[in-house]
DNA sequence: GTCTATAATTCGATAGAC
DNA sequence: GTCTATCGAATTATAGAC
């Protein structure tokens, strides 16, 4: 289907050009003509690769969610399937927010126009994700069913939860302050060990004495903090 | 500054309209005839109340801001200020959530469509913000003097992670599910004491052992998941 | 104050030259 | 394949009657 022959690479260049645009910009801050000069072109030249606008921002928004499917699938296979789960939750979570973060426009794009989108468009590509809903499923409910989580929560809920704190990054992210693999950690972090301290009335303790910590690439650290982090947006309300 | 006299209520019901129709549509899709005729006028005689869209969105996502705030500080406040920091933050969670989910259109809206605005607006409003996120941060830090919390964490990211998990809940919350309330019991017990079952190799154990779980309102519950909650977004990607 | 026009602009999309 | 030129629809904003 990916001919890499001739000039079907400029259809390519186009994706490329809308998937950055829209991850900028939102959707209803660009227009074709936005567009088309990003892609060094006139904007009359788009219609002889896309039948309309919409057909060209689903086709980014499809791509964006196929890249975050594939580089959090993979990254938990690579694991092997006797894996910890809950190191493969770790991995998914890493994986997914460096692709958002740091690797694809599309997806990152997909994130921030989904909300905005025409109707048909938007209820399409919700059909799509329910695949990646249910890979994500699939992950807590088998570090569910190996006994290492809690059980007084509702899988769906943490499963949405988690998302959330995930795919809002990209509105708060800067390049300047952590790297996508400390945001991971943190999140891993919290939402795994918790934030209390383990014994709050005790002594210093060793610094991972739960669970399941050991395997991050890397730990969260305060480091970083008082340099050029004070950026863009502490997101609120 | 806000008269109760005469028909400055206009001005309120075309605000209630607006804010209605962004959190319902987003920003993209509203026009000024849509929040016209929710508000039982002509879209020209918006402009008798505000000169222009902008101003009229501008509004609409101040007082979203506003309106979390207040919630907000006040939740914490009727708690005294000696109350234990993370029976604090849990009350902030609760009224944050419960506000843009189930009281506030304004909330919401403000939400759904800040990423879409024109820059200008955008600017302003993220500096109204700074605000807010600083009410969150010395939350965390009060949290952390008292020496509740684990220490190598970063709390700005922290902060960022947890709101991302709450503002994101606009984009999947379905009244037919979890109420606003349960979900912020599900994301405390996330956050504060993790997913990790705390003796993973032990028996069955009591079910709050660690520390600040008796406080909430309501404990989380896997009840209800069988039923209506199979909904809306399952947002992945 | 609210209405009915309508001006002015923007933007997606098309037509046709090259 | 890419361009220029332009149409047509939608939408913000204004003018003026009532």
């Amino acid at each position: 289907m990916n001919d890499e022959s001739k000039s079907s690479r400029t259809r390519q260049r186009i994706l490329d050009a809308a998937a950055a645009c829209f991850s900028e910009l939102g959707y209803a801050g660009v227009n074709l003509r936005r567009i088309a000069t990003r892609a060094k072109m006139k904007a009359g030249s788009l219609y002889y690769y896309f039948d309309s606008k919409d057909e060209l921002v689903e086709e980014v928004i499809r791509v964006g969610l196929e890249t975050a499917v594939r580089a959090t699938r993979r990254a938990v296979q690579v694991l092997g399937p006797d894996a910890d789960p809950i190191v493969k939750l770790r991995a998914a979570i890493a994986a997914h927010l460096t692709t958002i973060l740091a690797e694809s426009d599309y997806a990152s794009a997909d994130l921030r126009i989904l909300a905005q989108l025409p109707e048909p468009i938007r209820k399409r590509h919700m059909e799509r994700q329910r695949q990646y809903g249910a890979f994500w499923s699939s992950l807590l409910q088998r570090a569910a069913a190996s006994g290492r989580l809690r059980r007084d929560l509702n899988l769906s809920v943490v499963r949405m939860l988690l998302l959330g704190a995930l795919n809002w990054s990209v509105e708060w992210y800067s390049p300047d302050g952590e790297t996508p693999g400390e945001i991971a950690e943190h999140l891993s972090a919290m939402i795994l060990d918790g934030l209390l301290a383990k014994f709050t009335l005790g002594a210093r303790h060793a610094d991972d004495t739960s669970s399941g910590r050991r395997e991050g690439k890397g730990k969260p650290r305060s480091a970083r903090s008082a340099r050029g982090r004070r950026t863009w947006r502490d997101r609120g309300s």
